[in-house]
DNA sequence: TATTTAATAAAAGTAATACTATTATTTTTA
DNA sequence: TAAAAATAATAGTATTACTTTTATTAAATA
């Protein structure tokens, strides 16, 4: 029972944090009250001093395990794309067709997210949120190119990577797979930004979500 | 020979300025300077008193005509919309094919900017560049409902407006219009920064620029 | 031309942010 | 039980994002 339950660590670059707050409860917690506290006050209005209150520690304990807030936010951001990529990886592995294992694909990464109660100090749908309206943050950087190098930014471009396959199996005749991979991730998050809080500018609403679009856009580009 | 120079004023919400930057000279320096600077040294590094030692002018004085950084940068990205939504309208009016109208649509949105001298203080280049690498920032906040309500974004959601009439105009049948019409800008925006500092999640080059992708993408899904 | 108004500049001040450093206390491990 | 490691408390610094007050300069008008 016990080694049913057992999850798989989401592994995240050592250079994103000083100390890893998966090996601590105080780690769990910063990483825990960091997620509902970044959705309620959104990233700018977030600060280590605010989270240190908030869960009854010192700012300074919490610098000792991330360097700034960004570096967080790189974590949080990179946490949450482990976590999809797992999903990705194990829900198509088993599938031989390679149209029904890109749909499978989309599905996964472009759903409504729902909690996983394996990693219990995370909520995922928070934190899907927190990506939604604030993971751009993380990139949209005078050093993202010094971060790149340094790594930061690995699960992610592997994620754009395994849909790119995937997007060859169906059409290797297309011409614009890794932009249509890229894509495929940018406009599910984007979407899902609009339909919160420009419902003018996306078809997209809770019967018609953003998968029916990507679905429809992705394979009528690929077989046509 | 002066009246063929003359050029149309983009206009902005006025609630996003404090004093129009366009009625004096101090105005066009804070506005022209801005994107220099905001290009050299990001939107999170750039503060009202850089930009005053940049132009020898006072900090106090740039608060006379912006609130805020934030509100420069809602201003700086509004003007390049309204400047595009001009192009736009100007070199489709004449077309009569739908399809025609929605590919030159599609080449002002999404090819490489050039410079326009008729806005003597304003780079376009770098300006396109601000809003590759910064224009997200401008609702990504916990006050976008707010700013909306007010129509801070206005122009820019006209715009997305245009792309969804043609797209209409082009296959009344298809069902996500404005979804393709903000993943248009948006994918544009995207692709353009994976261009430059994420070369292997994009297909696109320099001689292979994101308007081919995104001319293949919009026709094979309108048209199949 | 003098004057009064408006615009800009200079200087100083404030609260908050984003840290760093030092020391004290508690917890863990050897 | 002592030593080491982790955390908390306190204080301090430079910078940011402003606001306020006052001085100076430029423009408009009487």
């Amino acid at each position: 029972m016990e080694r049913l339950l057992q999850t798989v660590k989401i592994a995240i670059n050592e250079k994103v944090f000083l100390k890893d707050p998966d090996s601590s409860e105080l780690g769990k917690r910063i990483v825990e009250h960091s997620i509902l506290l970044i959705d309620e006050i959104g990233f700018e209005g977030f600060t280590f001093k605010k989270l240190g209150e908030r869960i009854g520690s010192n700012e300074s304990s919490i610098y000792r395990y991330f360097e700034n807030k960004h570096k967080l936010l790189v974590y949080l951001t990179s946490w949450y794309w482990g976590w999809l990529e797992y999903q990705l990886v194990f829900s198509t592995n088993s599938i031989a067709d390679p149209i029904e294992r890109l749909r499978q694909a989309i599905s996964i990464v472009s759903k409504k997210t729902v909690e996983d109660h394996s990693y219990r100090h995370i909520n995922e749908v928070l934190l899907n949120k927190i990506v939604v309206n604030e993971s751009s943050k993380s990139f949209l950087t005078k050093e993202v190119d010094e971060e790149n190098k340094q790594g930061y930014f690995g699960i992610y471009k592997r994620m754009v990577n395994r849909l790119e396959e995937m997007i060859t199996a169906v059409n290797p005749n297309y011409g614009h797979a890794s932009s249509l991979a890229s894509t495929i991730l940018e406009s599910t998050l984007h979407q899902h930004f609009l339909m919160d809080h420009f419902p003018t500018l996306t078809s997209c609403t809770d019967k018609n979500p953003p998968v029916n679009f990507i679905h429809d856009l992705v394979f009528k580009v690929l077989i046509s």
